[in-house]
RNA sequence: GACCCUAUCGUCUAGCGGUUAGGACAUCGCCCUUUCACGGCGACGGCACGGGUUCGAUUCCCGUUAGGGUCGCCA
């Protein structure tokens, strides 16, 4: 039977980096297997539910790359879908909850309550069979001793996560079901409800969990919490998917940097592990800074210039070959796109913070010299300004490090920043000389 | 409180009875270099603890401790 994964996220306008994990590695197991991969909106709660929050979900994860087989084409929930298992949003599936829960109102296994309709719990424990952690022996715990009953229909109507979540895996035929270990526990009532209905359940494969770097869970307002951040900061969405199969899963051989189509070749869940992790920001960013190196020149000056625009930088008012020269001053020097507004936007101002106290007299009168030698430059390239630079220095019988760096503070405000030669062949004679004169 | 999961450098991990316990990120040196970054070389740093089993345990078993999760008319 060809596998069948689903993504069911509730959109509260937040999408979680576990919980983009989570969609990642079902994706991952259904490109690996052949299978498909069904996005499920479990918008039960329709007073917090909404479109909006329903398209952080879907922008999210074609953000990174996931694409899905069956599920929504837009986030309004009559709106067009794909797959022959629809409705996809939970909150259009109301008739097939109620005839579940006749189903097994019949079976003498669910019964009304104060309003409410309960599940006759299974006593007895249940053993959770998972692909990851293996046989998983649930015991009722105290409280649910004193009562095992659980809910499935609110009083207000509304169905419950557990019921819904299950009937639909059911309806949907889901095959394999991976989630976050959050809800190991949960799964034996999960269980219990594929038994009262007759059928046996999924396979589950519950995932650890990823921390924050103080080693508590996730929670949304840790930072770097949401898949939002990475969108807004610039984060290339392939480093990204890359550190976060790292997080749980691992290729056993060492191989970190891996092209998607090797992870999706190897992926599997034997290889996926029963720890938790932290997750590491560093090593996010050094994964980025890999790949925004070796990209295509033309992604990266598009992604550098949606970068400037999103910090506010004017770079249109620009003559284009000067943008696409400074932008390739850049080229091999940052992790994410969200760096270069502070380090290339000295480009594209004429207003370069100067702190004064950064120079002192003698390096105002090295620059004052270096300044005359520029100005006679008939052919201001880079070549040539480096020579000049190099004389200049060798006059004032200093190495060029001690010139170097005011002119670089003088012309960018940045004590680092793109080779200086080239930097300053691109911002044109004129306005190095502008700069240098307002400091001197 | 009850139940469940987990435990190798600071972090992510390899290891699956005998290894100088390997790699990556981070950190710190040195080299390269006009800055930064990249790259190269090197350093630092780990098997939570206690019992077993075994000729021999990081590895298998039990316990302790620690961390995490779950016990909702939230999902």
């Amino acid at each position: 039977m060809s596998v069948r994964v689903r993504f069911a996220p509730s959109p509260t306008g937040f999408l979680h980096i576990g919980g983009a994990r989570t969609a990642l590695f079902n994706w991952l197991y259904a490109r690996h297997t052949g299978g498909a991969f069904i996005l499920r909106i479990e918008d039960t709660d329709a007073a917090r539910n909404t479109q909006e929050a329903t398209d952080v979900i879907l922008k999210g994860l074609t953000w990174l790359g996931l694409d899905w087989d069956e599920g929504p084409a837009t986030p309004d929930p009559t709106g067009p879908s794909r797959g022959n298992f629809g409705p996809y949003f939970q909150s259009q599936r109301g008739e097939i909850y109620r005839r579940r829960v006749q189903e097994l109102k019949d079976k003498g296994m669910a019964y009304e309550s104060e309003g409410a309709v309960k599940f006759r719990m299974e006593r007895a424990p249940i053993v959770i069979p998972d692909l990851i952690v293996g046989n998983v022996t649930r015991e009722l715990t105290d409280r649910e001793q004193a009562d095992p009953d659980f809910v499935l229909i609110r009083s207000d109507g509304q169905p419950v996560f557990h019921f819904v979540n299950v009937v639909d895996d059911l309806e949907m035929k889901i095959t394999h079901v991976i989630r976050g270990e959050d809800h190991l526990s949960n799964t034996a009532k999960h269980i219990a409800l594929f038994r009262a209905f007759g059928v046996p359940p999924p396979h589950y494969a519950h995932i650890p969990l990823i921390l924050n770097p103080d080693g508590a869970k996730m929670s949304k307002r840790d930072r770097g919490a949401s898949l939002q951040t990475y969108m807004d900061e610039g984060d290339v969405p392939e480093a990204v998917v890359n550190y976060l199969c790292l997080l749980g899963w691992s290729p056993k051989d060492n191989r970190e940097k891996m092209p998607l189509a090797e992870i999706i070749q190897r992926f599997d869940l034997p290889q996926i592990h029963r720890n938790n992790a932290r997750f590491d920001i560093d090593k996010l960013r050094w994964l980025g800074g890999e790949y925004i190196r070796e990209m295509p020149r033309d992604r990266f000056r598009e992604s550098a210039l949606a970068a400037l625009t999103r910090a506010g930088c004017k770079w249109e008012t620009y003559p284009s070959p000067y943008v696409n020269a400074a932008i390739a001053t850049c080229e091999g020097k940052i992790k994410r796109f969200g760096e270069l507004a502070p380090y290339a936007g000295f480009y594209f101002t004429d207003d370069v913070p100067i702190d004064p106290a950064q120079f002192p007299d003698d390096s105002k009168a090295r620059l004052k010299k270096l300044r005359d030698a520029f100005a006679q430059l008939p052919n201001f390239v880079a070549a040539e300004v480096e020579k000049s630079l190099k004389i200049v220095a060798a006059e004032l019988g200093i190495k060029a490090g001690p010139l170097v760096h005011p002119t670089r503070l003088a012309c960018t405000g940045n004590p680092s920043g793109p080779s200086l030669y080239h930097l300053l062949e691109i911002l044109g004679k004129e306005t190095v000389l502008k700069r240098i004169d307002k400091v001197i």
